[in-house]
RNA sequence: GGAGAGAUGGCAGAGUGGUCGAUUGCGGCGGUCUUGAAAACCGUUGACUGUUAAAGGUCCGGGGGUUCGAAUCCCUCUCUCUCCGCCA
């Protein structure tokens, strides 16, 4: 959510940059600006009429213990227009201030000044590309097809216990997902991320935090009878963590790290790029997360970005890192950037992780605050991508490893796998 | 599922109609003392809004009501805890 102060010192800027995101509603922005000042006019005036009236109970107070009866009677006769003015006012007030939360939870995040202009996903900008795509032989198979061939996924299974897009996964397969999860743990650790381990359902209110409430309750799993939501991703649950927190500005920059499996409903995801593990409505995914300085977020996504290339080159896999443009990018982000692995059965690039600056659209929801060095409280930003979704990194670890004696496991891998061979 | 209790400042915990944004303790911060630290002692310490700064306003789980005046009384909702039952 923006901040209103903001838009208000600054409408030319914010208007350009809401178009960088092709945003549809520009007038929003102008109809935000006269909301608050009808906001703030009627706070004044209600302001102004409470104090009266504070006064005046003060002084009845007074008189009625000093024995002044009569005056306090007469006093009391006064107040009562007082009391429906503050009535009246309160009213108007609260109906001004949710039309003004409604439309403002309509603006998306502004993206930052390094976002392209676009509207489709061709029109990100690869900022680089690293490692040789492999060259597979005339009979190398996709990854729904070696799946079957080893004996690691079983999708039909999966489509009999639960549905599609359920897949069961066996053997070195399910030991593979235990592999990664670990592995990926492990290398956050190691660039001072803590583990948390958390719910795996969120209430309204945290789903509101992080910008997945209102408008995309469509893509999450709701458990009407208790009013829960599965969660699509570890950033809801584990940014959270903080929402209605003042942290110490020495403690930034927060760093989380956490494993969950993640439940997305794809609603009107259907086609060719949906076989195999391509796209899921549950899957697992080690999520980073950091809470940084104003000042510091975007040295901290860098950060953040190499970590997540690291972890790729670690595995072997050729990959490209995309700047989305302003049509690409989600709701409530600022920069992201996506990490692509090349599959080389597919010949195509398969998002892997997405890792995003929501500078303080989310932490004005989430009232996540931390105390500058002027002591006052002051939004943070919020920070987090993924390292790693894993089946996509399986689909491309089973594709391009691929050969005649087996599918090779990175090195890296194999303390975690303690086999070095699918065959 | 049944029964009961509760929700107050970072935490613990007072406060049953006016001078309460709220006693006190712990914690935090500053200081005295000390070579330094601890202890002790002194001081200080909620958030939001608003303003150049003030003043002012709002907030004792949410919403509503009674009253000149509500943390305190009434209604309602939500959540939490305890015990019993069931169960990983």
């Amino acid at each position: 959510m923006l901040q209103v102060s903001y838009i208000r010192d600054n409408r030319e800027q914010v208007l350009e940059r809401l178009a960088v995101k092709n945003f549809k509603q520009p007038e929003l922005v102008s109809e935000v600006i006269e909301l608050d000042d009808k906001r703030r006019s009627t706070q004044t005036t209600l302001d102004n009429t409470s104090a009266e009236a504070n006064a005046a109970a003060k002084q009845i107070g007074e008189l009625m213990r000093t024995g002044k009866k009569e005056d306090a009677e007469a006093l009391k006769v006064k107040t009562s227009v007082w009391k429906e003015d503050i009535k009246r006012l309160n009213e108007q007030l609260n109906a001004i201030e949710e039309e003004l939360q409604q439309k403002l939870v309509l603006l998306p995040n502004l993206p930052h000044s390094s976002v392209p202009k676009g509207l489709t996903p061709e029109e990100n900008e690869v900022v680089l590309e690293n490692g040789a795509k492999p060259a597979l032989p005339e009979n190398a198979l996709p990854h729904w097809e070696l799946a079957a061939k080893y004996n690691l996924i079983d999708f039909e299974l999966g489509v009999k216990i639960t549905g599609a897009g359920f897949p069961v996964y066996k053997n070195k397969g399910a030991k593979l997902q235990r592999a990664l999860i670990n592995y990926f743990i492990d290398e956050a650790e190691k660039a001072g991320y803590s583990e948390v381990s958390v719910p795996l359902m969120v209430n309204e209110a945290s789903g509101f935090g992080t910008g997945q409430l209102p408008d995309k309750e469509g893509q999450m799993y709701f458990v009407g009878e208790d009013k829960l939501y599965l969660i699509p991703t570890a950033e809801v649950p584990v940014t959270n963590i903080y929402r209605d927190v003042i942290l110490k500005g020495e403690d930034l920059p927060v760093k989380n790290c956490g494993h969950t499996p993640c439940f997305r409903r794809e609603a009107g995801s259907y086609g060719a790029h949906v076989r195999g593990l391509n796209r899921l409505h549950q899957f697992d995914k080690v999520e980073i997360v950091q809470i940084a300085h104003p000042d510091k977020s975007y040295e901290v996504l860098e950060q953040m970005s190499l970590h997540v290339q690291g972890l790729l080159q670690k595995l072997g896999l050729p990959y490209r890192v995309l700047r989305l443009c302003g049509g690409d990018m989600g709701f409530a982000s600022a920069l992201t950037y996506d990490m692509e692995t090349w599959s080389a059965a597919q010949q195509r690039w398969l998002e892997v992780s997405s890792v995003s600056n929501f500078e303080t659209f989310q932490s004005n929801r989430l009232k996540l605050r931390f105390r500058n060095a002027e002591g006052k409280t002051q939004l943070a930003h919020t920070l987090n991508g993924s390292a790693l979704a894993l089946p996509r990194i399986v689909a491309t670890l089973l594709e391009n490893n691929q050969t005649d004696k087996g599918i090779k496991i990175p090195d890296a891998l194999v303390p975690y796998t303690r086999f070095e061979w699918i065959d």
